[in-house]
DNA sequence: GAGCCTGGAGAACACTGTTCTCGGAAGCGA
DNA sequence: TCGCTTCCGAGAACAGTGTTCTCCAGGCTC
């Protein structure tokens, strides 16, 4: 956020800059998006609201911020576990990325909101969120390209894909390396896509959860996130090869 | 929403009260959720803001009269394209759910921001909503039970179901005749592990797509729709025997 | 030390949801 | 047909909201 050397006035700008986020934050955790205030933070910080368009451009700015933030913090939160583990376990990194992920939505559902629920009118993804987005089903990938580099194939039954998906595998495999993603030289076009499946599911089961969809269906959501989470890793063959 | 004998009170009630909702769910069409405002909605029936407190105790209360309305039409939808079809014909069937489903969304973003975005802050579903909203899934039960009372079996594989999920499938197998869905007596409980998984599935795939994080990923999102639901059909075994 | 410029104050505008009172008109029973 | 009741809409008001504008003082920069 600061360039190289920073001035007295570049300090205090960082600072309030940084305070009126994470004021945000934390009212978004109260509130929720949509009744997030910029009047309040504003109060919050004994500031008058036009002062706080010195530092954004207005409420959605700020609204971006927090959902790049966001990305940061659940990637940060799932590298860290996923980071914390023995390379060679192949499926408790896998599981890690599930429940890690599950886990900061739960502890933090109104940011999950505004993460993955509806998308917030003014927002227009800048270009340091793509890369952020990317980092859980990245470290999805992670996972199943390594498995593939210790020899373990994906079981049968795949059928062929289709063109339409197979030119959008080359996009996605064309852009792993930007995305600090370490890809064997071959990519399975079929890996490409159930790693993106996997994520889907991933995400939608969490969603699920925190949206209200599971009630009276899913009483143990933890427990059922694993069962899909083993389920995926599976269909992927990162488990050991006796069955 | 009009009982027996009708009053010309009562029809212009009833008159207003859906002319209400009509320009309300056009209106959420053009801005989305979260910008629909009910002094526009007055606006456009020519009605001061207050009088829609006639009909509606508020905002919140059109909006939960367009997300069970949501329900009913997506549910409507789903029902009409899958009836006309074979009964016999269960992949068509199953394929007919997922594709339906993801048309109305993609005909009606923003209703579907609504029906499975980010909660509406106020919304508690009422007891109409939870049946309704069970269509969908209902729908890919019925598929599936289908294709266990022909004698197809899901194919092998699938590891014991830990004991809290068994429980919740309990519930779920307990529930099902009062969502009106006809299942065999003996409901195999990865069977409706399975569903929930797929329902959870098909819809974080068509939100993936709406909500804009399928972007220099899926550049043909039908196609992958049809992939990941003949995987599913795969999965529980609705395919002809022969593979 | 002179000057610029930045950040905050304050007022104003156009909205929003919601509540209240009040009037008139339409429906209803006699 | 008359009179009463009920109900619907108008209107004003209040408390909020996001946003824009002008103005000024203080601190930073040169």
């Amino acid at each position: 956020m600061s360039d190289g050397r920073s001035t007295p006035r570049q300090q205090h700008r960082d600072a309030r800059t940084t305070a009126i986020v994470e004021v945000a934050r934390r009212l978004l955790g109260e509130v929720g998006p949509g009744q997030l205030s910029l009047r309040a933070v504003a109060r919050e910080l004994d500031l008058v609201p036009s002062a706080v368009y010195r530092y954004f451009s207005g409420r959605d700015h700020i609204l971006t911020e927090l959902i790049t933030d966001g990305y940061r913090r659940l990637g940060g939160a799932v590298a860290g576990a996923e980071d914390a583990l023995p390379r060679d376990d192949l499926l408790a990194r896998w599981r890690s990325v599930w429940t890690t992920t599950r886990g900061w939505g739960v502890e933090h559902p109104h940011e999950w909101a505004l993460l993955y629920g509806s998308p917030v009118p003014g927002y227009a993804a800048p270009a340091e969120t793509v890369v952020l987005a990317t980092m859980v089903v990245g470290r999805l990938a992670g996972v199943v390209f390594d498995a593939r580099e210790r020899g373990r194939p994906r079981p049968a039954g795949a059928p062929p894909l289709p063109p339409g998906t197979r030119a959008d595998v080359e996009q996605v495999a064309a852009g792993l390396p930007a995305l600090g993603i370490t890809a064997p030289d071959e990519v399975d076009p079929v890996d490409v896509v159930l790693v993106l499946d996997a994520w889907t599911h991933l995400v939608g089961t969490v969603s699920f959860e925190l949206f209200g969809h599971y009630v009276n269906a899913v009483a143990h959501p933890q427990e059922h996130l694993e069962l899909v989470a083993d389920d995926w890793s599976r269909r992927l063959g990162l488990e050991a090869a006796a069955g």
